[in-house]
Parts: C-alpha cells; structure tokens; sequence
DNA sequence: ATGGCTGGTAGAACCAGA
C-alpha cells in the first residue's frame, strides 16, 4: 500500500437510505477506508455494488437486521477481520481488520446506554459501562498498532457539548461514563486524534439531533465519535477533520464523518 | 422547546436512537 491513509468514521444511521450521500462523500473525498456504524441491514442485503463501482472492492461486514451495524469498506486490502462481542448478547457493535502495513482499525458502535445513568434502574446503560470495561481489558492486553474508531456515545470534555451545564445529568456526558471512558483510555495510552487536531477547550462536535429546528443555527451538538491511535501512531496522523457540511446534505444521518490522514 | 425527528419493519396505540 501507499504509505498515506485517509481513514473515515462515518454512523450513517441506514447504509440504505443514505446511499446517495455516501457516494457523493466517496467521490469527494475519496477515502481508502470507510467504516460506518449503524448500518441497520443484513449482511446479505448490503449495497455492495455501490461501492465496488467506485473502486471500493474489500468490504468486511458485521451485520444484522435493524438494529447496529457496521461496516468497514475499503479500496486497499484489509485481512484478518475479527467481530468482537463486547456487547456479550450478541449485538452487531465490532468489526476490525489488519491493513497491508500490519496497523489494525477497529471500528464500533457502543451502545447509548438509554436515558436514566444508573445501572440498576436502567439495565441498558449497566450493558454501555460493560461495554467500556470489556474495551479496556482488550486495550490493556494490546500490543498491535492499532487505530480505534467509531461511535463511541461519550462526549467527555466541556468543550465536547453545547451545554455542559444542561447535559452534566444527560447520557452521553455523565461523570460516571467520562470516568469509564478515562479508564480505557489509559489501558493502552490511547492517543485522542479529535483533540490533538482541535485542542480543548476548542468546540467540537460530531452528532447534532434530528431535532433540532435549525441544527446549525441552535448548533447543539456534541462529540459522540471518536478516533483513537496506539501511542506509536499519534505522529503518523497527519490531519483530522469533521466533515460538518455533509450534516446539512439532503437526508442526512444526524453524525457527520470524521476524516483522518496518516502517513506512515 | 433534550425532543420538536428519523429509519426499519410490521402492518403499531412500535422500537430504538442519544
């Protein structure tokens, strides 16, 4: 392979309904690889052809009907997919692949973890904490380069939510889901490319709600998407970007893309 | 006014997202 990568993390919410503006995003900015997450289809009924006709021929698929989803679609070789169930019940959350170079992506899609942030209550965000603390004993045993991307459903920083003030009891940025997020970041050192590229407290944002009157007039987002890197590989990330305009595109998922540039 | 929307699938007075 070329020794530049542009690796995009992209939660399409339906490869199937959005397929229009992923085409329009591969041409565009012609990424080498693409992963999604909420792809909410089978593997046998993905829109393959799609994207092979845009040179997009290695597609590793971890699928299921509705629900989650993910995908990494590439135009260089990926080899050695692996599907981790971190979410233990069988969920379609994990898939990850080995490129030419040896550095492994590992794309997710961790659960949201409901409304209520007390697991006893609310056994869905009792599965989000179990989530993270099966991640952190993957990471603490890592010793593969590895870029680790995708939905992550945390924004830990200040800077990471349009009011931190309104959300401090919200899921998605409660004490308790910013401490088991720092937990497995440190189990491998992981290196945040967002905030290596767009230091805090600089705003930042990945995910603006459907909602919303004027999503970028009210602007309430928050950093729910992520791109972490192994400590050897955090000088080989050249650029990192959130591709905000493809949130205004015609039916667009409620994520926008975030786009990394390696040079190894 | 943080659910005001959206998709999949069933065929909903639904479920899930976050």
């Amino acid at each position: 392979m070329s020794d530049t990568l542009k690796v995009v993390s992209w939660n399409i919410n339906s490869v199937r309904a959005r397929i229009d503006i992923v085409e329009r995003f591969l041409k565009e900015e012609a990424p080498d690889v693409l992963c999604l997450q909420e792809t909410k289809v089978r593997d046998d009924q993905f829109p393959e052809g799609a994207f092979r006709q845009l040179g997009y021929n290695h597609l590793v698929l971890n699928g299921q009907p509705m629900h989650h989803g993910v995908a990494m679609i590439s135009r260089v070789p990926l080899h050695k997919d692996e599907r981790f169930d971190w979410q233990a019940n069988g969920e379609a959350r994990h898939v990850g692949a080995r490129l030419e170079n040896g550095v492994r992506i590992e794309n997710v899609y961790i659960p949201a973890g409901g409304e209520i942030p007390n697991r006893d209550e609310n056994p869905k965000f009792g599965q989000k904490l179990d989530f993270y603390q099966r991640m952190t004993d993957w990471s603490a045993a890592l010793d593969t380069p590895t870029i680790l991307l995708g939905d992550f459903n945390i924004a830990p920083l200040e800077a990471d939510v349009w009011s931190h003030k309104k959300l401090v009891n919200v899921v998605s940025h409660t004490q308790i889901e910013i401490d088991i997020m720092a937990k497995l970041q440190a189990a491998h050192d992981w290196v945040d490319i967002g905030r290596k590229f767009v230091p805090d407290p600089e705003r930042l944002f990945t995910w603006w709600s459907y909602r919303a009157r004027d999503w970028r007039e009210s602007d309430k987002g928050r950093r729910l998407d992520h791109v972490w890197v192994s400590p050897e590989l955090a000088d080989k990330a050249t650029s990192h970007v959130v591709h905000e305009d493809a949130r205004g595109w015609t039916k667009p998922s409620d994520h926008a893309p975030l786009i990394t540039e390696f040079k190894f």
